[in-house]
DNA sequence: GCGGATGATTAGGA
DNA sequence: TCCTAATCATCCGC
């Protein structure tokens, strides 16, 4: 545009009637016959600068050689200058430079945290272990999900970078094809460099907010890689058949008592592979769904206590205390725990026979005891209400008031006790 | 799909 | 800090 002041005055004497630009007799009426020419030919110019988007490209080309040709065409140039030039000024301040968009730095700063965008160094796994510790950590399972979680980001950041590269590729372009072309078109109109530097920001604002959605989008994947992480870790998975019947041979074993000593949670964790708060969990859900429900656990309580009485035959049999693998072993010190001789088992057995039950007495009699209450078991069923403490099962470990009895503080236990009809510890036998 | 079983979470108490 | 009790969410057999 600099150069149209220039190329005005070089054309004057010819220009448009009532433009500031024009001569002045061609600013008076229509007199002269020169006059009705020039605006004759005006009149065809800006007619077929009316119609020559709709000719052919061959015609259009053809026709916009004749207008560069045509002797009017410096004259008009310089009237589209001024005109172009008044209406990019004012314009111009409607085109003030914008405030960078809050909700973009909000998109950026998440890439950045999430370690989608920046440096790739451990923004996710930040994220899934911060995840992880808030969840309280399960063990074996944290470095899978861990490296899954990993895994699955660097693939959103992978794809966010690809499509990145894509847009700014065809940003650029599609910038250098409008640039080419309005260089092009200021042939044959006016077009200023601060123009095509406009019209380059206007394609870059387009494009950013292409990139915009792409950034909204990569931070709603992340969002629900989160989700889903953070989901999986809450989510339920029933321990195995091994590791339940593990805990459930502690629990009806100190049926008394069944609050596991510290060093007793280590142990069954360590032997049901999960973790000391899993099973602190279970026991807690355990006594409590036993509690309300007493009559539907005795089948599973005369269960464990027919399995420990065949472990404490074999373990008699073979003239020691054997240590089953499934089951934990040495008795009663802390950090350990005995069920194959448990107090609470024997109690049951005991209250099955109707007689009284000589802990020392494990050995021979005890596979008559195994015989007889797999009898019971299989003649009952299991247990029913209509029993007494004298039947099938009694859980005696309950008081009246849905307590554990005589329960001492359970962080201070390291071995179970008795209730008061028990004529067996733990450690016994 | 339904309902019971079960592991996890949460609030409140000692 | 650990417990109970309630509740949620999921699993799993029917």
């Amino acid at each position: 545009m600099d150069e149209q002041p220039r190329l005005m005055h070089s054309h004057t004497g010819v220009g448009m009637a009532g433009h500031p630009g024009l001569p002045q007799h061609m600013q008076e009426g229509t007199g002269g016959t020169d006059g009705d020419g020039r605006k004759q030919d005006i009149g065809d110019i800006l007619q077929q600068i009316m119609t020559i988007t709709d000719q052919s490209l061959d015609e259009a080309q053809a026709r916009k050689h004749a207008l560069n040709c045509h002797r009017m065409k410096p004259a008009l140039f310089n009237v589209l200058c001024e005109i172009k030039e008044k209406t990019v000024l004012s314009i111009r301040g409607a085109q003030e430079e914008e405030p960078p968009d809050p909700q973009l730095m909000r998109l950026d700063n998440m890439l950045l945290a999430e370690g989608v965008s920046g440096p790739e160094k451990g923004g996710g796994s930040a994220a899934a272990a911060a995840a992880a510790a808030a969840s309280g950590g399960a063990g074996a399972d944290n470095s899978a999900e861990h490296s899954d979680y990993r895994a699955k980001l660097s693939q959103i950041r992978q794809i966010y970078h690809t499509e990145l590269e894509k847009y700014e590729q065809a940003c650029n372009e599609f910038t250098t094809h409008v640039m080419n072309l309005l260089r092009e078109q200021s042939r044959t109109r006016p077009i200023s460099p601060k123009e095509i530097e406009r019209m380059v920001n206007i394609i870059h604002r387009k494009f950013s907010s292409i990139q915009m959605q792409l950034k909204q989008s990569t931070c709603e994947a992340v969002m629900i890689l989160r989700s889903r992480f953070l989901d999986a870790r809450r989510k339920r998975r029933n321990f195995n058949k091994q590791a339940t019947e593990i805990l459930n041979e502690y629990f009806y074993s100190h049926l008394s008592n069944p609050y596991p000593s510290e060093e007793a949670k280590e142990e069954l964790a360590k032997k049901c592979a999960i973790t000391v708060a899993q099973v602190s969990n279970w026991f807690g859900n355990k006594r409590i769904r036993y509690k309300k429900n007493i009559g539907k656990f005795q089948e599973e309580a005369n269960m464990y206590a027919a399995r420990t009485a065949v472990n404490a035959a074999n373990a008699s049999s073979h003239g020691s205390q054997a240590n089953s693998p499934s089951t934990p072993n040495s008795a009663g010190s802390a950090g350990s725990f005995n069920m194959s001789n448990s107090g609470d088992l024997f109690m049951s057995v005991q209250s099955l026979n109707g007689d009284s039950y000589q802990g020392a007495q494990v050995g021979a009699n005890v596979q008559s005891q195994v015989d007889t209450l797999r009898h019971v078991i299989s003649q009952t069923g299991g247990y029913s209400e209509g029993l007494t403490a004298n039947q099938m099962y009694s859980p005696q470990g309950i008081n009246a008031n849905g307590g554990w009895q005589d329960a001492p503080t359970p962080s201070s236990v390291t071995s179970p006790t008795e209730g008061p009809g028990s004529v067996h510890s733990d450690t016994s036998n």
